[in-house]
This record gives structure tokens, sequence and C-alpha cells, in this order.
DNA sequence: GCTGCCTTGTAAGGCAACCTGACTTGACGA
DNA sequence: TCGTCAAGTCAGGTTGCCTTACAAGGCAGC
């Protein structure tokens, strides 16, 4: 009935990069939401770029380009959101003029507090939900994979590739 | 040194949603590059909706825009498209004459073939590199998580709901 | 101390992949 | 046979990116 000449998934098998899709909506839906039930509802997940990567002394727009793995003009275009609704600031940088330090503002850094908070929150609840083991699996592995293939978002490996001297 | 009023994720650890999409991209972009080399270069992920889920027998727009979770619209522009790549047709339903059977076309059938089984290959790629067991796991728990936040996108779950009589 | 090149960031415009709203056409029950 | 509802199409908008082109400042070599 099937010609299964070279097939060897399963009909009815979804292939994984839509099973990860699924699991990464889901998630960030429900984050969504309770971001806006805490108030942040003019943040948008690709803003989310910008709070995961900007270091607490600052960061360039190229840097923070680089580590979300966007270009320039994309990253300029976030911030700017960001000025606009004054959750990070641009402070001109003392070691060369042409650069500004991006900063988070007092409201900025609190929603990155609470936004982190959700995050671990909602991790919390989807491990209970599917055993904390095979969570803490699921997330060991898709560590291991991120190392390899996006070394510049794991924030570990993309400061020291870039500072080198940093010694902890 | 660290405020951790509220905070219970490590500073450092990505985001699962973050990991997800990373995993996902890495998967997609090898998936296209063998597709590419097969000879299927004019195929874009998104068309994937449309592999995914049609059926052999031929499935309707907005059955197809149901399972795949986007709008009619949006569905029926895809489908155009690989009407003008010959990949699919539309056949008039003889049971309602509004209604279009969208159906693979003698390539377009070799190409899922080709596809499912290019997917098929690059995860048991994937499953050595990062070992069986592991991976076997991975896949599981992501099932699991589909079936309860996308029934739709699984093919036995969204048939038997729409279907419900389809004896097996 | 000027010249040429390299970086930092910006401006402008384009594109893919979605969406909403407003239809047309045919099905179907009262 | 009429009103309502479902199938699909048309037009236009939004989001989140991208590329190309550029101005302004750093910086090495002479």
């Amino acid at each position: 009935m099937r010609d299964a000449t070279h097939t060897a998934i399963k009909p009815g098998t979804i292939p994984l990069p839509g099973l990860l899709d699924i699991a990464a909506e889901a998630l960030l839906a429900e984050f969504r939401e309770e971001l806006t039930e805490s108030g942040y509802a003019d943040l948008r997940p690709t803003h989310g770029c910008v709070f995961r990567f900007v270091r607490e002394d600052g960061m360039r727009l190229t840097e923070l380009a680089t580590c979300a793995g966007i270009t320039k003009q994309s990253a300029g275009e976030l911030v700017d959101d960001l000025v606009d609704l004054s959750y990070v600031e641009r402070i001109a940088d003392p070691d060369d003029r042409r650069a500004k330090l991006i900063c988070l503002t007092e409201r900025g850094q609190e929603a990155q507090r609470i936004g982190f908070g959700i995050f671990a929150a909602l991790e919390r609840r989807w491990a209970e939900r599917f055993g904390q083991e095979r969570f803490d699996q699921l997330r060991e592995l898709l560590e291991e994979i991120a190392a390899e293939k996006a070394p510049a978002a794991v924030p570990e490996l993309s400061q020291a590739a870039l500072a080198g001297t940093r010694g902890e």
C-alpha cells in the first residue's frame, strides 16, 4: 500500500523541527500572557533579544546584534522601540565617541527580572507536569545542541570568545 | 551582588523557547541544504505545511489551514505557489462544487517522499551524535507536549477529531 | 598632522510569511 | 426560495527580518 522506498519515518510522524516549534510557541504564548498580566503588555517577543543579552554595565549595538544573531540595523530598531517605551537608554560610550552603550533603565531592569522570573516559574510548572527528570534531560540536551550550533547565543561562550581575558 | 528577589533562573541560562528555536533552526538549515542538493531548491520551508498535512486522496484548503494552524488565505497562497511549481494541483471536489481538493502531483509525491526521507536520515544522524536514548526521550517528550498543546498538528489526533468515524 | 582604511551606528527601502476584512459562490435547512 | 452558513478568493496591512548605502569617528602609517 505505501511505497516505502526510502521512507524510514513513520507516516504521521511530525518532523522534529515542527515539534520543537510547537513547544517553543506554547511556551512563548504562556510567557506573553503572564508578562501582560504583570503589566508589560507593550513588550513584544522580539524585544527579548535585548533583555536576554544586554549586560548590566551596558553593551554596544554591534555586540548585541552579534549575540542575537541579527543585523545591527534590526538590533537598532529593537533598541529604538525600547527607548521609546523607556526600557533602555543609549549612553555615550566614554571610550569611543562613535559608540553608545545600551543600558537598561530602572523600569527595564525590573522587566528583565520579572521576565526571567516568569520563565523560571514556567519551566518549573512544565517540569512538574511532564516529569522533572525528563525535563532536565531535555534542557541538558538542548543546551548541548545550542553550544554546538549557536555558540554566539550562549552568554558564557560568546563572552569568553569576545573578551578572552575576563578571568571570571 | 545579584538581587535575586524572585529570580530563580541562573543568570546565563538561555530561556527554553530560545533553546528550542536554536535546535529547530539548525535542523531546518541542514534539511534545506539537503533538499536543495536533491534538486528541490524551489521549495521553501513554509511549503512544508502542505507536504506535511496533505493526504494522498486530497484535502480541502480549509482543513489544511486548520491542521497547519494558519488562515485559509495563507494556506491558499502556499498552494498557489506549489501549483505554479507543479507540486500540487487543485481538483474539483465531487461532493461540493465550492470546494477543491488539494492533491500532490507525481512530482509532489516524490518531493514529499524525499523530504520525509531527509528528515529521517537527519534525525538518525543527530541521534547518533547526541545519544540515541536521550534523543528518543527528547522526541517522546516533545510529542507529548505537541499532543497537549497543538492537537490539530498531530495527524492522528486531528483526523480522529475531524472525521470521527474513519475506522482505522 | 594628514591620508586612507576600518569600525560604529543610522537611513531607506525590500521581502517573506503571516494577518484581518470584505467579498462571491454554492450548499442546505426551515 | 430565502436566509444563513461554509469554501475559497481578493486586497491591503503588519511584523520581523534583510540588503545597500552612507555619515561620523577611530587609528595606523607615513
